[in-house]
DNA sequence: TTACTTTATTCACATAGGTGAACGAAAATT
DNA sequence: AATTTTCGTTCACCTATGTGAATAAAGTAA
């Protein structure tokens, strides 16, 4: 069952792959599986490939000065997570990427990525609007961040993605929406109040 | 003098347009110059162009429910600039694009950009990259907001594009920031005295 | 020049969210 | 089942940034 993925490429190209294109491009994905809390990648060693989540979630996080988190994206089935600037550049990554339950991907290295832009054509148009749709989102979730008090982020987040607390822990949110977690257990003792 | 443009195109993709592709893009494009203060996209209206920054600045923001203005972006010559969101789907704008001085811009329009895409291979695989740093950037952004005070922030601002308070007002920058010019003005006070 | 408007500074006070600790509940491990 | 670890809650207090007002300074127009 590897169709979530052409599912993915068809709807965001808004047209079919033909057989000899999928299988191209199949044979370029290494699935992996991996276990709970395992981490796929490390900040300060090289991010080699893009992932692409079939059944699972991971999340991206930073570790900064004070050893603190912060998570920058949580990876569901059908999304595509990685540390895109190292990804791209061949640098040391800045985020960590780990799964939150049993996860299984499917993998695609730089050479293999170089390899499917060159051979499939509109593998080329199908990631701008991958990386356009993103972009969009983050320059949302940018102003969001500006117009919105944690109170209002949180409520927007759970009326968007109402299952996420049953599979993230509640820290992980926190630290999503840009708070500590005690500062989310106080919103949402206020917001029982109301 | 049109070159700039060449020049962001040829950098990105890493090698030279022929004569013809770059004439072919060239047709594409509509020089547009405006004075200081003028809107060049306006929230709640579909943005239909993407705009190349030839000479000059603008910036793109948002109007939060407070009437309190947030910068999303500076466009300063030599960058892209748009609501992206509204250029691809065809809805109302959630950003205003103003020029903060007299600008000459390059406007392209969806159905030329889309032309573009199909009549110019390469432009194709121009836009990925283009959109790519863009994500890479505001994602960026992101993790040093969470993990930043205000002051680190304009410090690195400062840092990296010195001769931004020559060229913006101070109250932007500290809308950019996500503070208000009262906390920029303590923050730079603070500074001084140290 | 003078008048007007916009921008920057400063201050006293208010508030959202951070801090560190204590505790219980839930989950994982043995 | 018992033990240990992780997670969520609550609390008292702290701090960065917001608020609104007063004023000065800079910029623009007349």
């Amino acid at each position: 069952m590897r169709s979530r993925i052409k599912n993915n490429i068809e709807q965001k190209l808004n047209q079919t792959l033909t057989e000899h294109e999928y299988e191209t491009f199949q044979s370029f994905l290494v699935p992996i599986k991996i276990e709970k809390k395992a981490q796929l990648v490390f900040e300060d060693k090289v991010c080699k490939y893009l992932y692409f989540v079939e059944q699972g979630v991971l999340h991206s996080y930073l570790t900064d000065d004070n050893g603190e988190n912060h998570t920058i994206q949580f990876g569901f089935e059908g999304h595509w997570i990685s540390d895109l600037f190292s990804f791209v550049s061949n640098t040391p990554a800045t985020f960590n990427i780990e799964a939150l339950e049993e996860t299984e991907i499917l993998a695609i290295s730089k050479t293999n990525f170089e390899k499917a832009l060159q051979d499939i054509p509109k593998f080329e148009r199908f990631f701008r609007i991958l990386i356009q749709n993103a972009y969009i989102q983050s320059q949302h979730r940018i102003a969001k961040n500006y117009s919105d008090d944690a109170e209002h982020r949180y409520l927007a987040l759970i009326k968007q993605q109402p299952d996420l607390l049953q599979r993230v822990p509640q820290y992980l949110v926190a630290s999503y929406l840009g708070i500590k977690p005690q500062s989310l257990s106080r919103i949402r003792q206020n917001l029982s109040k109301k």
